[in-house]
DNA sequence: AATTGTGAACCTCTTCACAGCT
DNA sequence: AGCTGTGAAGAGGTTCACAATT
C-alpha cells in the first residue's frame, strides 16, 4: 500500500503502510540485534534475507523506502542501520501501555516478560470486577475501569491493550478513545469501529490453531 | 496461491493456500456460530462480508473455492455452511495439543482457557528444568522433554506448541518432527526450518506492539 | 569484485460487473 | 427482485535483472 516514494514523503502524509513491511522490518531490527552482538559490522541484504526467509532484492526493496542505508560492494552497517530502524519504528524510546481486562488473557500478557523486554511498558491494568481490583500483579495495579481516563493521562500512556470479553470489546475500545489512546491491540476476536488516525491491531492465538486445523485437514500448507 | 480452482481438486493436491483465505474462512465460521445463536437460517454474503471488514464479492469468491454453498436470491444456509466450514478447516473434532516450554508464554497458554473452548486440548507440556517436572497446572501434567515422543504417541498428539526460547526453538522443534508432529504454532521469534508437509505458523506478540509503535511514530496507520 | 538501488515484469489477491438461478 | 458464482479487470506486493557505486 506504498502510495510512493516514501523517500519524498518522509515522516509526512497518510500513506499506508503494508502489515507485512512493517513486521518485515521489525526482523530485520532484531536480526540487527543478534549480529551486532556477534561484532559483525557490515551485514549485505543477501545475510539479512537468509535470516527471515525472505529474499535479497525484498530487504533491498524494503529498506529502499525509508533511505539509501547500503554500501555498495560492502552492505549496510550493522549499527546505523539498526539505529535507522529504530527510529523508523519508534523502537528507540519507552512506551506506556494500558491493559484493559486481567482475565485469562490479561494475567498472561502482564506475565510475559518480554514486551517490557523489547520497550513496552504495561503501566496499569484495569477490570470491572470489584473483587480483582486492588490487588497488584506483579508490581502494577489493578484499577477499576472508571479510573481510566485520570489514569491515562497521568502515566502518559499511548498504547491500550484490549482483554476483556468479545461483547465488551469494542465499548471498552470507545472509552480507550475517549482518553486519548490512538493505537490498540486487540485480543477480543472482534473487527473494532475506530475513526481514522487510530491503528489497531489483532491477535487471535485460536485463529493460527485453526490454520494448523485446515493444513493438518487438508493436506495442504497455509 | 489458490493454483486453480479448489472445487476440482477437493482435498487432494499440494495446493497451497493463502493464509488470509484461511484465517477469513476461521471467521465467516465464528460469525455463522454467533448468527446461528440467534435463530437466523439465511445469512447474504453482504451480511456476512459487514460482520468481517471485507467485501461481498470476497465473501462469495472465498467460499467459491470450497464448494457452492448458497442459494441465489437468499444467500447461504446459516448452518449448512457452519457445517460444511467446520469440515473444511478440520473443526468437527478435537485436536489433541502436546506444548514445550513452560515459561511465561507457556503458563500463559495453559491459563488461556479459550483454545479448549474452540477444540483443541493440551494434553500434555515439556519443560527441561527438573524444578518444574510433575508439578502439572490446571490438571495439565508437566513432563521431561525427553519423554515427549512416548507422550505424543501415547495421547495421539498431532498439534505441536513452541514456547522455549529463541535458541532452542529449531531444537525443539526437530524433536517434535521425529515424535511425528506436523503442525507447530511457535512462539520464538525465529523461522523454523522444516520439510514439505509440516506446517508452521507464528506468533508473535511482540511484532504486533512494535507495528503499533511504528503507527504513532509515522503517523502513518498500518 | 561485490553489492546496492530500482524500473520493469511478474504474480497473487481483491474488486467489479454481470450472467444465471431461485 | 434478490443474491450467488465467476470471468475479467484492477491493485498491490514481490522478484528479476541490471545500471550505478564503492
Amino acid at each position: 500500500m506504498i502510495g510512493e516514494n516514501l523517500k519524498k514523503n518522509n515522516g509526512r502524509g497518510p500513506f499506508c503502510i503494508s502489515e507485512s513491511l512493517v513486521k518485515r522490518l521489525s526482523r530485520y531490527h532484531r536480526t540487527l540485534e543478534s549480529v551486532a552482538g556477534l561484532g559483525v559490522t557490515y551485514i549485505a541484504s543477501r545475510e539479512l534475507a537468509e535470516y527471515n526467509w525472505v529474499t535479497s532484492a525484498q530487504v533491498r526493496k524494503d529498506l529502499s523506502s525509508f533511505g539509501n542505508f547500503g554500501k555498495r560492494g560492502m552492505g549496510y552497517p550493522v549499527e546505523g542501520l539498526k539505529q535507522e530502524l529504530e527510529q523508523i519504528l519508534g523502537l528507540d524510546r519507552r512506551w506506556s501501555v494500558v491493559l484493559v481486562g486481567v482475565g485469562n488473557i490479561g494475567r498472561a500478557l502482564l506475565a510475559f516478560g518480554e514486551f517490557r523486554h523489547r520497550g513496552f511498558d504495561i503501566v496499569a491494568c484495569f477490570d470491572i470486577d470489584p473483587k480483582k481490583i486492588g490487588h497488584g500483579l506483579r508490581g502494577i495495579p489493578i484499577h477499576h475501569f472508571d479510573d481510566l481516563p485520570d489514569l491515562v493521562k497521568q502515566h502518559g500512556a499511548e498504547i491500550g491493550i484490549i482483554a476483556v470479553p468479545t461483547v465488551s470489546a469494542q465499548e471498552v475500545c470507545n472509552r480507550l478513545l475517549d482518553a486519548g489512546i490512538r493505537a490498540i491491540l486487540n485480543f477480543a476476536p472482534v473487527r473494532l469501529e475506530v475513526p481514522d488516525g487510530v491503528t489497531v491491531r489483532y491477535e487471535d492465538m485460536s485463529i493460527e490453531l485453526e490454520a494448523l486445523s485446515f493444513a493438518l485437514t487438508s493436506g495442504r500448507s497455509v
